[in-house]
DNA sequence: GCCAACGTTGGC
DNA sequence: GCCAACGTTGGC
């Protein structure tokens, strides 16, 4: 009853959680086949940019809320919501030479790369960037400032103001 | 598919 | 540690 009660609220141990935009590209990889993944959710696998991987490592923690985001394609747009069912683990591919994500500079005991795990959520009626850039009262999201970033945080302010419920 | 903006690499 | 050259992202 107790874990019930405190999944719902918007606090994990007293530390009030937090909002996260992750880009993806749908071609690849589309909120449809996050929802596909079920409850064993899926592993963000491929951030290859510092600022991204230090918000990953450091920052996303367990039962966060995520904005999917698709990128590269005809509307970008944020898309849907995920969890964070698991914090930061080392991203595997960083090991494996055959893949596109290998990193020769990367080890075992000294991992450079990490992810961490979504669930779906939901879907949401889609917000176009044309309309995120055209809404004044969004001014903090990275977003906004033709940012490459592909992890970025969202403020409790901006989160409710795209997604009013 | 173009290309601007930005991140990364590596020679010096 | 500067910075030119190069590679990548991602909107358009």
């Amino acid at each position: 009853m107790i874990i019930f009660i405190l999944s719902t609220q918007n606090e994990q141990n007293g530390q009030h959680m937090a909002y996260w935009l992750f880009k993806t590209e749908p071609d690849t990889f589309s909120i449809d086949d996050l929802k596909v993944a079920g409850k064993q959710g899926t592993f963000w696998e491929g951030v290859r940019n510092y600022q991204a991987r230090n918000f990953l490592r450091d920052n996303v923690k367990l039962n966060d809320l995520v904005f999917i985001y698709h990128s590269s394609c005809k509307v970008p747009a944020i898309v849907g919501i995920g969890k964070v069912i698991t914090a930061a683990q080392p991203d595997p591919y960083q090991f494996n030479n055959k893949s596109d994500y290998f990193d020769s500079k990367a080890s075992i005991q000294n991992p450079r790369w990490y992810g961490v795990t979504l669930e779906y959520v939901k879907h949401l009626q889609p917000i176009s960037l044309a309309d995120i850039k055209a809404d004044p009262r969004i001014t903090e999201l990275a977003l906004k400032k033709a940012s490459r970033l592909s992890i970025m945080p969202v403020t409790e302010n901006e989160w409710q103001l795209l997604n009013p419920s």
